[in-house]
DNA sequence: ACACAAAACTAACGTTTGTTAGTAAGGTTT
DNA sequence: AAACCTTACTAACAAACGTTAGTTTTGTGT
């Protein structure tokens, strides 16, 4: 469920991150997002500053929650596949929940304003650091396959992060079996051993 | 090894393809492709009709090596599982050799004309239905895990379509271990058994 | 009914966009 | 040396861009 919009500049934010997704940053106007939302362009200025605005609104929003719940994951101190698991049910949450911003988050965020898009692959690398140090763990304590860690940190991200792409065209998939065959696709493979 | 470039178009292509990879289509403008030629705009157009036909050439030359993989792979009639295997190692070799194009090819294919994204989308669906084919099949015979075929289809082409962005960041991981790691992680997870 | 703030409007600005026209420089063929 | 491509150039175009200024409409509280 997306939350109930209040302002006039979530409104934006949210008509905006449509049309980001559908054509990329670039490529949308300011007079499309205006048309969207039946009124002129110059209107959108009582609301925001600017076009970059909405873009770094949605993306360090979208962020925050990514951060947030790695460290939650990290906080409740499981296992390495525990943990996991976790992680590929938080990307999966936020999908269903703010698949909007997704997009820009994936695709656009070089088009931050320089010190925002700093602060952006800082907390990406962090991010991907945190998942990368948990795969190297559940190697070690002899959890995880000895592979790549970078390939299996790359698999399973790589996945997740394109899964707004692809939730929602294919009609309704139940949220609960996504999770469930999902984890089971990384965790046990798709081979049938004898 | 890139291919050697001949005609001053292919060279157009393949720096305007540079570009869009970090910037993405709409934000590339054709003085910048030409200042990175180091001639000005209008040159440009003694070599190529337009914007778009840099662009769907690009695209189009891409999608036409997924699509003959895909039909050598039908055509060796190896079991479901080798035939996933076989898939995974044309992606990773398309990346290898034409990593400039993916790029276009993944984010930017709406910008083309309509006709053309009409044809991109229908050769993009036929890819992934006899992608879906061989995961069911794979179901059918025993090799694979019951799992919704969608997520398994959806698990392994969102890593192979965004390998891209990894490889050759990661300082030059082999690609023959490349191969075997990301086959191994699809095929047998990445859990320890017990 | 009046005042005030929020949010819309029109009009315009300076840039940048993709593209075209016309022309000059260079190399190769006749 | 003349003719001819190829490829670059300058100059300019109309359209679209993000944004600003100033003004009018709309809704709410007094």
């Amino acid at each position: 469920m997306a939350m109930k919009i209040q302002t006039r500049k979530e409104e934006i934010i949210a008509v905006a991150s449509q049309l980001f997704k559908e054509k990329g940053y670039s490529a949308v106007s300011m007079r499309d997002i205006a048309q969207a939302m039946g009124i002129k362009a110059a209107s959108l200025y009582n609301h925001i500053t600017g076009k970059q605005e909405i873009l770094s609104t949605l993306i360090l929003e979208v962020a925050h929650e990514f951060t947030n719940g790695m460290r939650e994951v990290l906080e409740r101190q499981n296992s390495p596949l525990q943990k996991i698991q976790e992680i590929i049910e938080l990307h999966i949450d936020i999908t269903v929940n703010a698949s909007e911003g997704l997009a820009a988050l994936n695709n656009d965020w070089m088009h931050m304003e320089v010190s925002q898009v700093e602060a952006f692959v800082q907390m990406r690398e962090d991010y991907e650091e945190n998942f990368r140090k948990i795969i190297k763990e559940g190697i070690e304590v002899g959890e995880i396959q000895p592979r790549h860690p970078e390939v299996i940190l790359f698999s399973i991200l790589s996945t997740l992060r394109t899964l707004y792409l692809w939730y929602q065209k294919r009609g309704k998939l139940d949220v609960n079996v996504l999770k469930k065959d999902l984890v089971s696709v990384f965790l046990d493979g798709i081979v049938i051993k004898n």
